[in-house]
DNA sequence: CGCCAGGCCTGCACGC
DNA sequence: TGCGTGCAGGCCTGGC
């Protein structure tokens, strides 16, 4: 479900009831996901201190000591606090009890998501060190997103939601920012002129920190980390309108798949 | 019942 | 040969 803005509004969300407490304890109630939850994660993070809660991409970073415990959303993810002794439901796959009286819960029905720790710096975990350039970061510019697509003959679309071009940007917002940038998701990532891309990276970050100021997009049950459904979803220009009219020209939206993902677009405001 | 869903890794085929 | 790219498959459950 989520995609950066929904994994920053969760970040936002706890880092002010997290840092610096205290691990009291760790309960892991299912380790099957898309890795296996480290079997002694409940020794290793039990008494620790939660120093900072960062994100990297769409992975959460919760900085502890000489170590980071690390989750990814995946899919269906979502992370919240709940009261202790706050009886847990279907899916709700692990439990930090802090000292603060606090409890995160993590709960994933599809298991895509991932619970991981990694000791020093997380960055140089495999999954983390090839993910590409921030989207609100000065490595996230024209001349690298020109560079990066000049070998790529697939859809530009498929080429802003690979996380090694640029980190974060998921089927939604992919969609909703080409349309703001007037391109086609299915025009040839090498056929992106110099113009088109100062274009692109701006709607790819206007649209994320869109996203981000109304709180993400609740899409079926999504909400930050105080149960609070975000809005964007309704501020969405193409994604899931299919068959409805373009805000802007009044077309028909259209969708197509790319890369085994619907897309959508405006045929005439995205014609090239 | 079948189909679809917000992520992303792996493995394979292919071309330079 | 090695590397980058493109694509399909797989991981799961729930909702329509």
């Amino acid at each position: 479900m989520p995609e950066l803005p929904e994994v920053e509004t969760t970040r936002r969300g706890l880092e002010p009831l997290v840092r610096g407490a205290t691990i009291g304890s760790v309960v892991v109630r299912n380790r099957a996901m898309r890795q296996p939850v480290p079997r002694d994660l409940a020794r290793i993070l039990t008494g620790r201190r939660i120093d900072a809660l960062e994100r990297r991409g769409k992975y959460l970073l919760f900085r502890a000591g000489d170590g980071t415990l690390i989750v990814h959303l995946g899919m269906s993810g979502r992370l919240w606090v709940v009261t202790p002794g706050t009886a847990p439901a279907t899916h709700d796959h692990f439990d930090l009890a802090l000292d603060n009286g606090h409890v995160v819960r993590l709960r994933d029905p599809r298991r895509f998501g991932l619970v991981l720790w990694q000791r020093g710096d997380p960055l140089a975990h495999k999954l983390l060190r090839a993910i590409g350039p921030e989207p609100f970061s000065n490595a996230f510019n024209a001349e690298w997103l020109y560079r990066e697509t000049r070998s790529r003959s697939g859809a530009i679309k498929n080429a802003i939601m690979d996380s090694h071009l640029v980190a974060g940007v998921g089927n939604i917002y992919a969609s909703e920012a080409l349309f703001r940038a007037g391109i086609n998701p299915k025009l040839p990532a090498r056929r992106l002129g110099p113009a088109r891309c100062v274009a692109l990276v701006e709607t790819v970050r206007a649209t994320l920190a869109d996203a981000i100021a109304a709180g993400g997009s609740s899409l079926r049950d999504y909400v930050n980390s105080k149960g609070e459904a975000g809005y964007f979803q309704n501020n969405f220009s193409v994604y899931d309108r299919a068959g409805k009219p373009c805000l802007t020209c009044g077309t028909t939206i259209r969708s197509l798949v790319l890369g085994q993902r619907s897309t959508f677009y405006c045929p005439r405001c995205q014609a090239r």
